[in-house]
DNA sequence: AAATATTTTTAGACAAGTCTAAAAATATTT
DNA sequence: AAATATTTTTAGACTTGTCTAAAAATATTT
């Protein structure tokens, strides 16, 4: 039995080891979960007794194959809950979150079997991340930065790296969600801000913007 | 702000008192809850201090208004789950109740306001039972059990009283589900049985299972 | 109404998870 | 490589919710 404290130290280190490949380290997961270091301490022996970590003293600790399945599973869980959220009760992109975070430690196998199903088998979440499948795998898209775009570059808006409330509620003002079409009509050297075109309509967008939002090239 | 252990505790108490207004005694709320009678103790002072039951020692406890409001509004996100598992993740009478105990605690107005206009504002959920509203007004149906109804009358099937797991498959077995039409054609004054129509096929039912079901006459 | 049985409460202990303050290990400067 | 700074761990305490065992109150028998 996972508790829901394990759950959510779990998903940290997973967060923080980008898919829990790298060691992680006690004040990084201490800052992420707003909690103390000695706290962080005690739960990753815990979790490492439990076998779903290796931590070795002073060294930082990484998730085992356990605990990478648990961590895949419960963001499989969020993502999922995150388009029901969207999609079917209309909640904007900015009030997901909060929710979904709750929604994911909800226990049933079935539950989630029948989620995906009756929102069609979804592969990304509202914020363009992928869900894992049933069985963990993750699939990726080539994604890059809008501040690598070049100028002409047809782009499609398909995530973002940084989802803070205050990201989301800008981007929503200025007209971006997930798909929509945008072409590189300026890069500014001297500042790195850069001009697009959305529906022949012409903006600026500083650099701090174009390095938090990913697109593809269309 | 009310911990998930507070809000069971409140809840199996509205449950124990019928809607609240009762005294429950220590010992009901400790087998309800597969808890100690000592544990219960504890958590009704608490209850108490924070203004949610009315407590007296040796005399059991009632809920106060705002208590009895919490109570309200977990019975209603209960029963909204219980709906979209239903209907919308094809989940069985049987089924829904251990996840819906889950769903119930999800803490965000926003989310069983969405979830009650994407269910299209049900009135009742799929064992029967009404949905408070949003202000916590409860409305009934005049329903009768079924070993009330006399011969020849005619009846659609509205709840169950028990919810056990072997009732409702027992009901699945035999076709009877929620706003089945059934007719009484035999009463059995020896053991009570009943014989029913459905459909124009003939069965007994034992005066036990006439007792567990509500129908409406119609 | 006394004796017995049952229910309820108290007192003290325990597990999970957190915290503070101090000690130990590691990293960074100089 | 010594001194200083930072990170991490330990030790002990606190909170929430639970438990057992014994004491107190209430109910039921006789």
């Amino acid at each position: 039995m996972v508790t829901l404290t394990e759950e959510n130290y779990i998903k940290a280190i997973y967060h923080l080891g980008k898919q829990g490949e790298n060691n992680v380290s006690t004040n990084a997961i201490a800052k992420e979960m707003e909690t103390k270091a000695s706290s962080v301490t005690d739960m990753v022996k815990k979790l490492s007794e439990k076998g779903y970590a290796d931590y070795k003293k002073y060294q930082g600790v990484t998730l085992t194959k356990e605990g990478k399945l648990i961590a895949v599973n419960i963001v499989r869980k969020h993502r999922l809950w995150e388009v029901f959220l969207s999609e079917k009760l209309n909640f904007s992109w900015d009030e997901i979150h909060d929710v979904a975070e709750q929604l994911e430690h909800i226990k049933s196998e079935k539950l989630i079997k029948q989620l995906d199903a009756f929102l069609e088998y979804p592969s990304h979440d509202p914020h363009g991340d992928p869900i894992p499948d049933e069985n963990g795998r993750i699939q990726s898209i080539d994604k890059i930065l809008l501040s690598q775009a070049k100028v002409n570059n047809i782009c499609i808006c398909v995530g973002v790296k940084d989802s803070s409330s205050e990201f989301l509620k800008y981007l929503d003002k200025h007209g971006i969600a997930l798909g929509t079409e945008l072409k590189v009509t300026h890069k500014e050297p001297f500042d790195n801000s850069i001009t697009i075109t959305i529906n022949d309509s012409e903006f600026i967008i500083s650099n701090i913007i174009a390095n938090n939002l990913f697109v593809k090239l269309g």
